[in-house]
DNA sequence: TATGCTATTATTAGCGA
DNA sequence: CTCGCTAATAATAGCAT
């Protein structure tokens, strides 16, 4: 990237971590904005960190809750007569919204089921919960959870190596 | 960016924006997979375009599961070990994945509500469905739907122009 | 530790095939 | 239309405060 190549490999210095981590996290936001402008598409990007209290989500809520304010103070006959101008496209975007909504909903089981896989782990999950399981479903979950017991492991040895 | 320095508005032109878009999708995925590995933080994009029939999600759910059989592959016991000295981690891990799910399952209700709106637009949402749903949630759903029908039109305006 | 500055690498717009 | 190339802009690592 800048005065030298980067490598792709975790950044164990704390301070130069958070740096990166500010400097890209603001980089990666413009980049789903451009993407979304540029193209006319929808995207987002969610970072879950320790550096955050809340998970950052793009676009933000509060932003488009303001840019639309504008339309609210609209007359309600225009509004309305936007909106039955819109019909025919309407279609569309409910197929949309029907499909990301489905997305969303895949995504919601998977957590579920990658939190009940964690209490696995640590004991504190119940094989009445166990039973209400989808086979199928928990195998990738398990799958996961190793993979995340796998990495950390591997960092934590690198770290020791320090 | 490259030949020339970029405007920050819709590309009408069908090819140059399909061709735009696959480059930036690409890109923007490396810049999530950078972060994510960098900084050693949890970090998604996803994109929803005309261009992929379904949603583009990074990580990809296929990728990290061939990642993992590597780890599958070891002998149960290896495996065991891995997990018990693993014990003080999970902790964190079970907040973290409750915190996701928190996520996932706010995200999922807005969609909810976002699809229930755009039905409500299309005139195939019953009262009886409404009845049910929590009016601060929706003040928030609405703005986003009539967000939707204005940058459509203004889109539509432009298009016209040209 | 956080911020501002640039040298340097990384991304990509426009074009030729 | 799509791919590969490369000039040109954009992102950012390391350093100075």
């Amino acid at each position: 990237m800048a005065r030298k190549k980067v490598t792709l490999r975790y950044i164990t210095n704390d301070t130069e971590r958070k740096a990166s981590f500010k400097k890209r996290k603001k980089g990666l936001f413009k980049k789903v904005s451009e993407l979304s402008t540029l193209c006319g598409v929808d995207a987002c990007a969610v970072v879950y960190s320790e550096y955050d209290s809340d998970p950052v989500v793009w676009p933000s809520r509060s932003v488009a809750q303001e840019v639309l304010s504008r339309f609210k103070a609209l007359p309600e006959v225009d509004r309305n007569r936007k909106m039955v101008n819109q019909e025919g496209l309407t279609r569309q975007w409910i197929k949309k919204a029907e499909n990301q909504l489905l997305l969303v909903q895949k995504e919601n089981k998977w957590k579920e089921l990658e939190n009940f896989m964690f209490r696995c782990l640590a004991g504190t999950a119940s094989m009445e919960e166990f039973d209400q399981r989808d086979a199928v479903e928990m195998d990738s979950v398990i799958e996961n959870a190793l993979k995340s017991v796998d990495s950390r492991m591997e960092e934590l040895q690198r770290d020791h190596l320090e």
